[in-house]
DNA sequence: GCTATAGTGAACCGAGTGGTTCAGTATTCA
DNA sequence: TGAATACTGAACCACTCGGTTCACTATAGC
């Protein structure tokens, strides 16, 4: 891999595990704790730690540590840098579409 | 992981690597050939050719061999579905900003 | 027909990723 | 104080991923 690790690249990879999307999905609904968020997955704590680091250095999710639990939830601005990007190659796109036959 | 491998899985899989990003970048410009895709990156074509074909599973590219050269285009409405989830989970983030404090 | 060009497929490789367990720390609560 | 809870860090492991090389096929152009 290449590496250059700007904020969106790192929310870009973040997104590619379904279970991290999924994770995103349930804090959209609301906070959530470590635990919280590992039960359903069948996942160790350790395991969901790890993905919530993932998120949190993508600058997805913020934490926040309350006596001996992690309150994890969406960042505002979450999704800013991505849909930027994709909102660029998404007129690309478009144009594409427009003129095709043309090539 | 997990691996639904619906088309939507698949293009955020795809939009991961920088080195894809960087090809659907240069596809906004214009169609290109495997060989003008690869050589900008140093890039072997056979590597060149593994990430077209990811990105066409994806459905974020289209591609059409024309003798013996495969001219490669960004996909009509190849954004549609990552755009979706990203604006549904973008709402939420929204929300956790306005309602910041009283959790 | 011969040669150069463009791409393909198979096999391989090192690094990174997603997950685990296990032992430990810090809080909470009776 | 002591036991239970919630998380953390280190070490480890199997598998995937991005990339290569090499041998091959198919087309283009003289």
């Amino acid at each position: 891999m290449v590496q250059y690790s700007t904020t969106v690249d790192r929310a870009f990879t973040a997104l590619a595990d379904p279970n991290r999307r999924a994770v995103l999905e349930r804090l959209g609904a609301g906070s959530a704790t470590i635990s919280e968020l590992a039960e359903p997955f069948g996942m160790s704590l350790t395991g969901m730690r790890k993905h919530i680091r993932l998120l949190e250095e993508a600058e997805l999710v913020t934490t926040e540590k309350v006596g001996r639990v992690r309150r994890c939830m969406l960042a505002p601005y979450a999704f800013e840098g991505i849909s930027t990007w994709l909102q660029r190659l998404d007129r690309f796109a478009q144009v594409v579409e427009r003129t095709k036959g043309d090539r």
